[in-house]
DNA sequence: TTGACATCAGAACGATCGTTCTGTAGCTTG
DNA sequence: CAAGCTACAGAACGATCGTTCTGATGTCAA
């Protein structure tokens, strides 16, 4: 039925199968497991299979020798402006990767914290009451950045700029006012992102 | 130094080492190479340690007994308003609202797209340029919904609304005119969501 | 019909896995 | 200062790991 136009071909339903049990578990099962998932009786045969996946990118090997996801593992289909015909084969889809989410927006887990926005001094940066920020923690920030600082032991999100030598905060939104911080000013991070639910 | 509120306590430098390994290799390593992440040379109190972690729900195991992310593994702190004095500690906070990102966005992997927008046409709904849309893909909509829509073979973000019983494409921006669409409208799905790197 | 090749099964094997047991050093507590 | 605990190290052990080899079956082109 299919032109083999590799010499070697690969199942999409053992990718399927594969990265709807990771998933569900965020591991990538044993040989024998595998062995399972796919219906298949020989370790040898799954051997064979992990190959052609590895060398297709889908899978790949840590420092230790442990199977993990390749770089095109996570691919989602990033649908781009240019439509074809129907839904795309991630199979056969050539090119981008796009990540999880999570990965796209969070570089150091034990670094990242989310904070929900409150109010509407950010609007014009596109930052609206209810969205939750991604949040760098860091204890200083570059002029022009959106930062996360405490004033009057509260969040507050702005833009930190620079004013006769002295750091001000700026909201995105005339209706506010600038924030001139007496003493120190306390940043908590700086923003990494930002996610919004509307459904 | 800390009072011992607990019986036992649990590091947090080790779950937060076992989580930027996770973020780099999307694999839980073998208890060896835990021992090597945590600075340990005895497998013995890495079972140990695991098995706190398991206890606390950090750490999980898959039906066949793999090592495997627990529930709260991807937990990132949402950080609320009122702050508290300093950083807070996760591993012993309590009373916390923390999220993992994709949950928060996505309902239905099998039909959830990421789109990128192009041009500043919904800026006035906070929707910029460069920004990725999460789209559940669904082929009909409400009126109101923010939808993506296929026309002229290219993707459109826009308000889906109604006139004289046809139904139209508003952008958020008065720069652009609205769109009325002859014969079919077809929709892609719904905007279930939106995602900004700023970094 | 006969190779050539791809797809699987099954078994053997050394390596590595996680568990468990014993031992020790340091700190607390009474 | 003795008892008890925590925090580790080290070794032994059976279970399981992934690799590799042999062989059966199916398909397809020559």
């Amino acid at each position: 039925m299919a032109l083999n136009t590799q010499k070697r071909e690969l199942d999409p339903v053992y990718l399927e199968r594969l990265q709807d049990y990771y998933a569900e578990h965020k591991v990538i099962p044993s040989y024998s497991v595998l062995a399972g998932l796919w219906g298949l009786s020989a370790k040898s045969w799954v051997s064979e299979c992990v190959k052609r996946f590895e060398e297709a990118g889908y899978l790949d090997w840590t420092p230790d020798r442990q199977l993990k996801p390749g770089r095109r593992f996570f691919e989602r289909r990033l649908a781009d402006s240019a439509v074809q015909a129907g839904l795309p084969n991630p199979a056969i889809s050539d090119g981008y990767d796009l990540i999880t989410i999570d990965d796209y927006l969070v570089r150091v887990p034990s670094k990242t914290s989310l904070v929900r926005v409150k109010g509407d001094s950010m609007i014009d940066a596109g930052i609206h009451e209810g969205d939750l920020l991604v949040v760098e923690q860091q204890p200083n920030a570059n002029v022009g950045d959106i930062v996360v600082a405490i004033v009057d032991n509260e969040f507050t999100v702005k833009y930190l700029e620079r004013e006769k030598g002295a750091f001000v905060l700026k909201p995105a939104n005339k209706a506010y006012p600038v924030i001139r911080p007496r003493g120190r000013l306390e940043i908590f991070g700086v923003m990494a992102g930002l996610v919004r639910r509307t459904r």
